[in-house]
DNA sequence: TAGGCGTGGTC
DNA sequence: TGACCAAGCCT
């Protein structure tokens, strides 16, 4: 059985057509390829459509703020993949005369570039044979090869055996089958391993327990955490504050506020926050609304009130804005922020 | 090297 | 409905 051969003509068949497929652009590869880090497909395809219009070559990623490609990526998470690709579109523009590198290590270089996704542009872009190892195709061999654990030997193994098996004239769509496989075919849970083109030489298969392949990791279970804010009025105008870079959810803004210590009130949480924030004393009014949101790590329960400052200036050492309602669609703001527009937006945005 | 880092979909 | 999952990278 020759498994190059059935991977490709299975993919023939079963190929989706993909904005950023096709098309012989190392800008859209790259990108779709930052952007489908963690990311499933359908969630990125709208995204990338609406940057591609917004910035049409990297150039134009160079030449934008921080802040005006923050706002394209806003909802897509894991924000610190914007930031890198930002700063990598200056790296290109400054110091490679504004040609993507066609090579894996000065490529491998740029920031928010690792072994995938260099491995990917380069296979994809520039048809270079070099195999790409994601969560699909680490899980696709390992139950191939018949591999539980798949730690750093077996990390090894994988390359080898893919390096080998690579197909040279068509090694982005070697690696894209691969990919494609895994997602629809071999997934995690309830493989369907009679659709599989390589059923016959599965190791996992032939055992009898496919999804047992590989071993799974224990998860920490996450904390939770009450959380208070505020939207502190002057007039028609509420105050935002920008998030340090190093931060979660770096970048973007958010009102003032934070967590509610033990013991605490929401609404005592909420004076302390702001005090410490921004060396006011608001006075609190009625609560707007609450979200839950999860995060990749914790989840929280954001309890927003309607406050107002008494003719206080805030003072804080972060960026500040005051901002009309309207304004929102200026900013980048995280997903639970967005959550309490839409109550705001029910309500009416009155104090 | 294991943990930090978002979000939305699924069951 | 909580737990898991999805085309990783950085520190």
């Amino acid at each position: 059985m020759l498994f190059k051969e059935n991977i490709l003509s299975w993919y023939e068949t079963h190929k989706r057509i993909l904005p950023f497929r096709d098309i012989q652009n190392p800008y859209y590869t790259w990108l779709s390829e930052i952007m489908l880090q963690q990311t499933q497909v359908d969630t990125v395809i709208p995204y990338f459509e609406k940057w591609i219009k917004t910035f049409p070559t990297l150039n134009d990623v160079a030449l934008a703020s921080q802040h005006d490609v923050l706002k394209q990526w806003e909802g897509l998470g894991y924000y610190s993949r914007c930031r890198n690709f930002h700063k990598a579109a200056h790296i290109v523009m400054n110091e490679h005369d504004g040609i993507i590198p066609s090579n894996y290590d000065k490529f491998l270089s740029l920031p928010g570039v690792g072994p995938y996704t260099a491995a990917a542009v380069m296979s994809i872009a520039f048809n270079k044979p070099i195999p790409t190892i994601d969560g699909n195709i680490r899980r696709v061999t390992s139950r191939i090869l018949g591999r539980k654990k798949m730690r750093q030997n077996a990390q090894a193994r994988i390359k080898n055996y893919l390096q080998i098996e690579i197909d040279p004239l068509r090694p982005g769509d070697f690696n894209q089958a691969l990919m494609d496989l895994g997602s629809s075919i071999c997934t995690p849970t309830k493989p369907k391993c009679n659709q599989c083109p390589v059923n016959e030489i599965c190791i996992a298969l032939g055992s009898g327990n496919p999804e047992s392949y590989p071993e799974k990791m224990k998860k920490k279970k996450s904390p939770h955490y009450n959380v208070a804010a505020g939207l502190i009025w002057d007039r028609d105008k509420f105050f935002i504050q920008k998030r340090s870079e190093k931060s979660l959810l770096g970048g973007l803004w958010e009102f003032p506020g934070g967590k509610v210590e033990k013991g605490e009130s929401l609404k005592m949480a909420l004076k302390r926050e702001i005090f410490e924030e921004c060396k006011i004393k608001p006075t609190i009014h009625r609560k707007v609304g609450v979200v839950k949101h999860v995060f990749s790590h914790f989840s929280i329960e954001m309890n927003l009130f309607h406050c107002s400052i008494n003719g206080e200036k805030p003072k804080t050492d972060l960026p500040s804005q005051w901002i009309k309602p309207n304004e929102i669609a200026q900013y980048p703001f995280p997903a639970a922020n967005h959550k309490l527009f839409k109550i705001l937006d029910q309500d009416g945005w009155n104090i």
